[in-house]
DNA sequence: TTCTTTCATCGTTAAACAACGATATAGGCG
DNA sequence: CGCCTATATCGTTGTTTAACGATGAAAGAA
């Protein structure tokens, strides 16, 4: 996973209404569209609308035409390989950081 | 960890030069300094001390002053509380979708 | 066909971001 | 003190984001 998509998807994660409105599909029973996200929050439908076109645009959400509305359901693989690139990264970084901050203990 | 919070962390993350930036101060031995970055990057030292300062606001990396530099160091800890957060979403999204999915077969 | 519902998109506004060059400050050196 | 270095901050510009109300398109009901 390249730089570039790993920052595309923390930057759509990285917006708290869009955190809730990942949760408030996923803990949905059934089916999700953009009203139900709606009623759940103080937010006019198109900005609710728009910050779902984020998280598809992210590839983290797919969308579902089911008749005269839109559902939409999580990508768990993209949170998975996110999760992977993440954890990844995280290792790389403090195994370095660590090494380092040995070094500086020796010198 | 609350939702801003996390939501702030992963913005900090959301752009491929700071990604770039904390590894480039994790793969430097001992202290790493704006000039140390700066060099490694094609960008104007202003913008670079700019990117620095997102991610200090964001509690990813802590700034000492040494003599006339600034050298910054990763805060391990808040990469891998964002870690731990990020998969106990990810695995609380990941479980509910799934459970929805299979009611969703039954009915 | 006509009406209704659902929702994406448009147009707008204000705020935040990204990049730059220029400036200012603070620590060391002569 | 005066100069140099490192770097944060200022001011600017152009771009992106976030929010809203209004509009338009498509599916289904009357």
């Amino acid at each position: 996973m390249k730089d570039e998509e790993i920052a595309a998807m923390m930057r759509a994660l990285g917006h708290p209404v869009r955190l809730n409105i990942l949760r408030i599909m996923a803990q949905r029973q059934r089916d999700c569209c953009c009203a139900d996200v709606t009623d759940c929050l103080p937010l006019a439908q198109s900005t609710v609308s728009q910050h779902i076109k984020v998280l598809v645009e992210a590839g983290l959400i797919e969308r579902r035409p089911k008749g005269t509305r839109n559902c939409y359901v999580l990508i768990t693989s993209k949170f998975a390989a996110l999760e992977s690139a993440f954890g990844k990264m995280t290792a790389a970084l403090t195994e370095l950081s660590a090494r380092n901050r040995h070094q500086e203990n020796k010198g």
